[in-house]
DNA sequence: TTGTAGGCGTTATCAC
DNA sequence: GTGATAACGCCTACAA
């Protein structure tokens, strides 16, 4: 049922020129006479031709794909992680590449594979670990790759990332800014801070910075994320500090239950206690009252980070050392309805 | 500094055999002495070859890759949608095929390029639409193509989705089993429906007839799932069925609200009120208390996608006529915290 | 059981 | 400005 494709000869043979012709009036790289492209154009419209992707790969050495690692049993917030990989795959096709789904099962064995067999032009790293194996094995290999994330050592790699630092720094200047004065920071569960996940531990320091600057009294508090590891952290803030008006949340799970214990304690968000949360909008939206949050830009995170692996690309195609760019993506403030001016005082701007 | 990539040729000199010996033994396409294939196989070691994916599949006539079109408006709820396609990844991998992560931008043209041009050997759809236009487009070129959904035509391609029906059907025999008599669906946004979204039209379809095969009196009522629409949507069944003491939700933006709601109004989960949910069990396991609930494998969707794009490609390449199979894929009933007896009966098995 | 050789569809280097 | 013609690296009849 299914004819013979197309090819480039036959789209040559219909247009009376040679197949060299139209391999340079469609890709550009040599002038051709106005009428002469016409001609091909229009053999390839009548004929539907679409080049052969491998054999193009082939003899331009170029596959046009890059590869996209994504984590497998994350405890990343999983909404996010697919926007960035869908950011990434809209901005490929816009530079008229393609991505490769991958996943980690294989270790620096599988990074080795898509390296020498040429499957892909450069790789994308979503799930970086302390150590990890993979990145030796790619700078071996030589091949582009662009961390999201913050590695170790990032000599010779791209890598994008949203601002921590700032991210926590902010959440301590707008408490500071309403008049609060102590504050607790309801985190990630413990693990995740003492296996020095970035994101968490740099939230963290960024906020605690600020937060000693601006002279807020402040508790970081880990929490599982849980209904019943909330109610516990929760309880324990309250009675340690029953004076706390301010609450920071960078734990997606913890947020619901946070807003429903402060209730059942008798506070009213945001009149007798303000919370802000760091997480994506569309989570910030979907509570009652709508909150005041930090978020990073996921859709550049993508965006970046694929621009990124197209330079390093271009770069090893014409030979050129490529530049080791690293990148923080500004955070984003949206006040919301959940923070107020500390009960008792005026804002004090 | 990055040297020549090994070729099979290399190998071939290395263990002073033919080319076409190497690639015989790594194939295994045809019988080789065990002690050549020794030789090439410690070649390939010492040397670090790996397969040059153009060439292969240039000369093979197969890139061994299979496109992945994901929605990207959606409004499928994002981590079922992610743990699918990391699922099917997975199971590619297990076959020695690699996925293509593509975005529906470009409509039937992009599906033309994937065919045409080689790109896959196969294409898996993801988000179906109500006369797709990408359906008789894949068709005409004649590629392998499965549906992770419901067609309106299925004539030519393999489908595999989730048993609504039978989810629906289980909700109703599970509240029936316990002696409710009245219950409330809880769906989606009116528009769904409207739009005939299969999940939702089929699902209620099924809890239907189940409901009035056992005798169940219930109302269906959409909702937004928003904190504000559910509570009109509760308000309202409260309202007019007091006597209502089983609640079926299929929206995860209502659950959490619902089951505020039911608090609020005075109603104890489940001592007044049965909850089961029709969701993912990450979810179910969640809520205070944890849900009963209806669950669809979705690891198994993404396996059995891949598995029905393996088979329609095998059977290209040995050009035989594929067969058209259409999966529907068994619901799970986990039953939790949230389901009791109704209030003033014993359970009625 | 193994080797030889032609071809897969493009790109790119020569000539013209 | 355009046309032949080698590569590109692998697969697979066909021959031995």
């Amino acid at each position: 049922m299914s004819s013979r494709p197309v090819t480039l000869a036959d789209v040559a043979r219909h247009a009376g020129v040679s197949a060299s012709t139209v391999s340079y009036a469609l890709s550009g790289k040599r002038p051709i006479l106005d009428e002469t492209r016409g001609r091909v154009e229009r053999a390839v419209r009548e004929l539907g031709y679409h080049p052969n992707t491998s054999a193009r790969a082939l003899a331009g050495k170029r596959s046009h794909m890059v590869a996209l690692v994504v984590p497998l049993n994350t405890d990343v917030y999983v909404p996010t992680m697919t926007e960035i990989a869908i950011s990434v795959t809209v901005t490929a096709r816009q530079h008229g590449y393609n991505i490769l789904l991958m996943t980690n099962d294989e270790g620096p064995e599988e990074v080795r594979r898509i390296a020498a067999g040429g499957l892909a032009d450069g790789v994308i790293l979503m799930d970086i670990r302390v150590g990890d194996e993979r990145i030796p094995a790619l700078r071996a290999q030589g091949i582009p790759t662009v961390l999201i994330g913050w590695p170790d050592d990032p000599a010779g790699l791209s890598c994008v990332d949203h601002d921590f630092p700032t991210m926590g720094a902010l959440c301590a200047d707008h408490l500071a800014d309403l008049g609060h004065r102590d504050i607790a920071f309801v985190g990630y569960a413990r693990a995740v801070y003492e296996r020095h996940a970035g994101y968490a531990v740099r939230t963290l320091h960024g906020f605690r910075e600020r937060a000693e600057r601006r002279g807020l009294r402040f508790v970081h508090r880990p929490c599982e994320g849980t209904y019943e590891s909330t109610a516990g952290t929760v309880a324990r803030i309250l009675a340690d500090r029953p004076d706390t008006t301010g609450f920071v949340v960078q734990n997606e799970g913890a947020i619901g239950p946070l807003l429903d214990l402060l209730r059942a304690s008798g506070r009213t968000v945001p009149e007798d206690a303000s919370v802000i949360a760091i997480c994506p909008e569309s989570l910030a939206e979907q509570y009652t009252p709508r909150l005041t949050a930090v978020t990073g830009p996921k859709r550049e995170l993508g965006q970046v980070a694929f621009e990124q692996i197209m330079a390093r690309i271009t770069a090893a195609t014409e030979g050129a050392q490529p530049e080791d760019e690293l990148r923080l993506l500004v955070p984003d403030l949206v006040i919301r309805e959940s923070t107020a001016p500390a009960p008792g005082r005026g804002a004090r701007p």
